[in-house]
DNA sequence: GCCAGGCTAGGACGAATGTCCTAGTGTGCC
DNA sequence: GGCACACTAGGACATTCGTCCTAGCCTGGC
């Protein structure tokens, strides 16, 4: 792996683990094993690291979506492939939240150029569940239900975050589980109705 | 409002409009307009004022759920003024954020001794939106659903910030007011049932 | 064998940070 | 009137920040 690729990955997990403004040029640095000079040459400035950073996370995501995708055939289970990130993330969670919210919340507050690049990575969740909805027969309530299933991750984590909870985490995804079975329940019983 | 309030009320906005890491001494001073001599007079370090911050929104806190429970008999109705802060306060969530959730994270991430503090005010609406489900007749399940109304306002939080969709805030807070009725009545025929 | 250029190291720079000190001002009590 | 003390202002301190510069290494092509 390249000294480029080895400080974005560095920087990716330092800036989830300790925010961005509080990550220093040094930490990055010092997390690869080079020193700030070498760092210079590869990133000019801080924002440049940010972006590739959130750049990585978009492909990152593009790919796991993808295998997902690729994983099921049926919509229902990508849909709790998803839900199951809360579950299989959960220590990470508890310890630093959910990457794609803590740091878009951070750069919010910093009201930072960068936020909206970061809100790409909802973006893609948002856009990958609404497709998973429209394939099992919703069309204009599947982007609503998307969001729904994110706010159900982003609460599941702002929580867990704050409470040190595991019992919490299987619970909720208990009742989400519940809730897409009980949904589509109703929605192809409407849809017979027709 | 004595020098000491002056402070705790402007680093209280400014640690929730730009963090508390990001937030000096000095925008501090400045916002309220003393001289940052005349600051380390009243707090020694910035975790003092931290501390201060937390008692404060404790305090308020305090204050906003006994005014709650005495502004409504029903505790449906108390649930529901809970459900309603993320429309009153949506500007500044769409801006900044929930206020706690996002000073937890940020607490956790810099691995700060006032993060449990800092929860407290977590487990404020926690205990009082148990004590309202426990009203409602629910037992053990109480402080379940206390999470997950709490969960539901932290998603609602992060996707509104993220997105800055009002819109989007409105069809969750129907969403889980329904949920809430559906929950009671069929807590209340069972209970009827026994 | 040598030379060009991608890459690295280490330090310098001003600005900003949290912290601390000291001199001074005002007001209330005797 | 004078003294004590709560309070304020302004700057000094070392450290760290992001940024930048320059000197050297090391490898590939001729």
């Amino acid at each position: 792996m390249g000294t480029r690729e080895q400080i974005v990955d560095a920087a990716n997990r330092l800036f989830y683990q300790q925010g961005f403004e509080p990550t220093s040029f040094a930490a990055i640095a010092e997390a690869v094993g080079i020193s700030r000079g070498n760092f210079y040459y590869h990133f000019k400035t801080k924002d440049e690291i940010l972006q590739a950073v959130i750049e990585a996370r978009l492909a990152s995501t593009r790919k796991m979506l993808v295998e997902w995708a690729d994983g099921s055939a049926d919509p229902l289970d990508r849909v709790r492939r998803f839900v199951e990130i809360v579950i299989t993330n959960r220590g990470d969670i508890e310890s630093y939240g959910c990457p794609v919210g803590t740091l878009t919340n951070e750069l919010a507050k910093l009201d930072h150029p960068s936020r909206a690049h970061a809100v790409g990575v909802f973006e893609l969740f948002r856009t990958w569940l609404r497709e998973q909805f429209e394939d099992l027969g919703f069309d204009a309530e599947a982007d609503d239900l998307a969001m729904h299933v994110l706010a159900f991750s982003q609460g599941i984590a702002a929580l867990s975050n704050a409470f040190h909870d595991s019992d919490f985490v299987y619970r909720e995804v208990a009742r989400i589980n519940t809730w897409l079975t009980e949904r589509l329940a109703s929605h192809t019983s409407a849809d017979g109705a027709r």
